[in-house]
DNA sequence: CGAAAATTTGACATGACTCAACTGGAGTGG
DNA sequence: CCACTCCAGTTGAGTCATGTCAAATTTTCG
């Protein structure tokens, strides 16, 4: 649980009583592969911290192709932003790839702590920034770059993960169809040697 | 110069004191067309709030192709936020389309503002949330919808300023050539009677 | 008015998609 | 532990959206 202060004390600086605040206004939580924590057209009730495990963040097209956000394994946050800070129903899904402890917390509460310990809005300011920053990027390199691009682009931003994630989801998060993301990976793996 | 109180008061109160402060820290100017307010290799040194005219912020593939990652026009913030978060040289520009006046905020002055007033921290919080679910939109969008879908989600994003951009800008912020723009764009006039 | 830039248009090329068939591994129940 | 099923992944043929190149035309602006 200290993962999540360890990720905190990067940006901020606590006192041992505002750790112990802020770690009462997350739950705990356990969830197996499969498992959705979020379906479309629910609120997302809580941001998610996670501590192990997998999870993928996606939505759903009208043809029903899926198309992946993000990916978020141990140290990394997860949630359906535009649901969760309006507190409005959603249209994305979020559900588990690989078995995940996970840390929540409601809208509600991050707002009581924004109030209380200022330093912690500035916490979650600087993790929208880098969010925004890193969201910006990708945005340009799907404006500029083949899907032969992306796909190294997606390797560098997950090394920890990109074994343990099924294919289609792989293909789904570079906006390409799962047949053809097996041609490219083919024609990759002959062209290496 | 009310616009950006107006603009921030739709989010926190501020007393007349705090207002002149903030006021206080951005600087006033003026740039005429074809201006380059920032270009590849520099630092972005300050914050953007378009007053009036219109800034398109773009950068260069290693094709010589350009890619639009926004405009802003009256009330829009405009700025490489990588590099302004970071003050480190950035890969992007951002030029005039149409004669702005603007209000300039250096990432110093604007730290030095939310230490003494957090409202201000408050109100760049919620700028970046909101920006940031903004563009995990586009990205969507990008992966889910053909040139002609994003062209439609482009005109009611953009409804103030869709008839005085050249289409080469357009074309580059749909990720597509000017050349299909153009014939998409026929297409369309044709299909509609 | 003239030069430069933007837009249009056409022929052709290609990256990525669809559909369909086949293969193989993972999980499940008997 | 086998047999069955069900996805995920692979592969091939044909198609479509969008790109490239090149030339003609229109617009912008000094």
């Amino acid at each position: 649980m200290s993962l999540l202060i360890e990720n905190i004390s990067r940006f901020v600086d606590l006192d041992r009583e505002e750790e112990q605040e802020l770690l009462d206004s997350f739950t705990f939580r356990n969830f197996s592969a499969k498992e959705m924590l979020l379906e479309e057209g629910e609120v997302c009730k809580e941001h998610i911290f996670v501590v192990s495990g997998i999870l993928r963040h996606y939505s759903i097209d009208e043809e029903l192709a899926e198309h992946t956000l993000s990916f978020a394994s141990s140290g990394w946050w997860a949630g359906d932003m535009y649901s969760f800070l309006s507190q409005k129903p959603g249209d994305s899904y979020i559900e588990v790839i690989e078995d995940a402890e996970a840390l929540m917390q409601t809208r509600q509460k991050q707002l009581e702590l924004f109030d209380r310990i200022p330093k912690l809005e500035r916490f979650y300011r600087i993790l929208i920034e880098r969010s925004l920053v890193a969201n910006q990027q990708r945005l340009m390199e799907n404006l500029q770059l083949p899907a032969e691009e992306r796909y190294k682009r997606f390797l560098e931003r997950y090394p920890d993960i990109k074994y343990n994630l099924p294919q289609k989801d792989i293909a789904s998060y570079l906006g390409i169809t799962p047949q053809f993301f097996s041609k490219m990976k083919g024609r990759l793996l002959r062209e290496e040697y």
